[in-house]
DNA sequence: GAGGTTGATGAAACTAGTTACATATGTCAA
DNA sequence: TTGACATATGTAACTAGTTTCATCAACCTC
């Protein structure tokens, strides 16, 4: 006899709720689902048998009938960097709006990771993924070929993409930042960097300031996306027998690394160097001297990754790439290199 | 070209794979999750057909067997603030060791969105929860009343909490924090906060500040979390006509945004006025100077936390709660208040 | 009073898997 | 040669909901 255990009541499900209330499953279901078409008196004998039996629908029955499981994933490098946490945040919200939730799994930059994550994501049963940059494993690439999940690039453009990017260009966005010091009189700029390992996002950044073909000195120094990564940087540009007029920060979390890195150095921004960030983190306003760095419109980016993706799964038609433009935002830490004659 | 794509053949199921593959949906099933047991033969033959059916499991049918869908929901008030970005991150990295993602939901410190955002993360199959603090709404002690769902509270240390909290404890760090300022000597200490309304954290880290019923001059600056907030709260600690000793901002990130404040007020740390923060994030200690704080072990809170909603959902056991301490992190930003008699 | 419409409900089929149990075949020892 | 057992596979019941279709009573119309 496998007699129930008054105590270790399991689980009411609809039938038992149907059972209690003295109707059939598919009124308790109607309760759920449509209360309008239910008479009143029954309505609450139902009601009451739900309270009572503390019955909650079970999500994964629902999911099988519907087909739908309400929720996507996003792949992102690390939350460590805030720009990520900026972008996760807005896509959050605005894919709450559509009645999605977001699981958020991080890859450390790391393809392996990326696809094996992916893999448990479309295991659990996500809709459909946002994810980060252009490079990925074979093994990634297999499985949404063969799930069809609607899957989203961003922080990277690029209309040749088998998945539809939404983001801004790497390229371009470099170049704006480059070509600001170049106006500003700047000839020998370091240019400070997160790994370029499978970092397309670094890459494209770099090719775009050597596509420059500017006939000025350019010096690049590698170091981790982090303060500590900015502040040892500054360490080893610091040691050169020869001297930036710039130093220019693909990220600007590394951009205040560095210019802590500069400070404990005594060396003052923007007079003896300037310096520049590219992401414009909230930090790069604030910081004295405000940093000038390229506005990455990643807010506006996680909004439309959304509607995209919730679109793309609502409707099954794919969305279109779309490009943000990243902007100049000029700040304290930039200046004008006086010509020779200027000085004292 | 937004077309339908012409692919759109239903997705294939078990029953679909059996019919191709010339056998019954037992075997399928079977290859799909003991393949030891299937002979060679026919074991090629299903994964043939899988293969050319590009069928991929519902994870729908299999939670509703299984009863596990194999994910958590985590509730933080913000992923803007690197503290909760960090608390995350290591909350992920632990789960995913014991095969369960992550939802994280953001509650903007709204107990109205936080009941609604669990309520969201319950209904489409969560097997646990972590929640921020021990404030919440009635619907949301409803709803885990009734769904009996896994909840654990973090950021607080409290072991008569309905819920099991691992956490610090909010007022034993302030008073660590403060302690260490009197025994520096400062008698006029400005505390810079976050909001009070719906936080509990800030509540009592402020009752912790008040118990200590010490007989110094403690103001308090209400401000935004952010660096802006700490920005702002500056202004308003250097117009005053009594300039404090100190400044303990309840927050690392407050912390770092007044020390750029009196940067830019020209107002030298720790020569004019101590500085300290409380959290420790990466910031303090690459600031310059680098910023005293009490350092919360967030990480560390995230696998705990990790361990035992994982070990809850398996085993059906309550945890312990579990205090984590916090310590003081000395650094260069709090200095010795000069006696009278040291000047000039 | 027959026929049509509406409203409320139920029986059973359906979603897509897993799994307990039954069955068929093959090997080996008595 | 037969029973015992292992191996491989199939049948059908099971998970927990939704949904289609059928039923039946009540009301309205002609």
């Amino acid at each position: 006899m496998t007699q129930k255990d008054p105590t270790l009541k399991k689980r009411a499900n609809l039938r038992d709720v149907a059972k209690a209330a003295g109707v059939s499953v598919a009124t308790v279901s109607r309760v759920l689902n449509e209360p309008g078409v239910v008479k009143k008196e029954t309505l609450e004998k139902v009601q009451k048998a739900i309270a009572d039996l503390r019955f909650v629908p079970s999500a994964a029955a629902r999911a099988i009938n519907s087909g739908r499981t309400r929720f996507v994933g996003a792949l992102v490098p690390t939350l460590d960097n805030a720009i990520f946490a900026r972008f996760l945040a807005a896509l959050e919200r605005r894919l709450s709006q559509d009645g999605l939730s977001l699981i958020v799994a991080t890859t450390e930059s790391d393809l392996e990771v990326e696809a094996e994550k992916a893999k448990g994501l479309v295991d659990i049963g996500a809709e459909g993924l946002i994810i980060t940059g252009a490079t990925h494993a074979a093994e990634f690439h297999d499985l949404i070929e063969r799930t069809r999940i609607p899957t989203i690039v961003t922080s990277y453009f690029d209309v040749s993409n088998p998945f539809p990017t939404i983001g801004y260009d790497n390229k371009a966005a470099a170049q704006l930042a480059l070509r600001h010091l170049i106006k500003l009189g700047h000839r020998r700029i370091a240019v400070v960097h997160g790994p370029v390992h499978n970092n397309d996002r670094t890459q494209a950044r770099l090719s775009g300031l050597h596509e420059l073909n500017w006939d000025g000195e350019i010096t690049t120094v590698e170091t981790e996306i982090s303060l500590r990564g900015g502040a040892e940087a500054t360490a080893r540009i610091v040691n050169r027998s020869v001297k930036p007029d710039a130093i220019l920060c693909l990220s600007d979390v590394v951009a205040l690394g560095v210019l802590f890195g500069l400070q404990s150095n005594g060396i003052s921004v923007p007079d003896e160097v300037s310096l520049m960030g590219l992401d414009d983190l909230p930090s790069s306003a604030v910081a004295v001297p405000s940093i000038t760095t390229v506005h990455l419109p990643v807010s506006t980016m996680g909004e439309r990754a959304a509607i995209a993706l919730a679109r793309w799964i609502s409707t099954q038609e794919r969305p279109e790439p779309e490009r943000l433009e990243a902007d100049l935002v000029e700040r304290s830490s930039t200046i004008r290199k006086r010509a020779f004659d200027e000085y004292g």
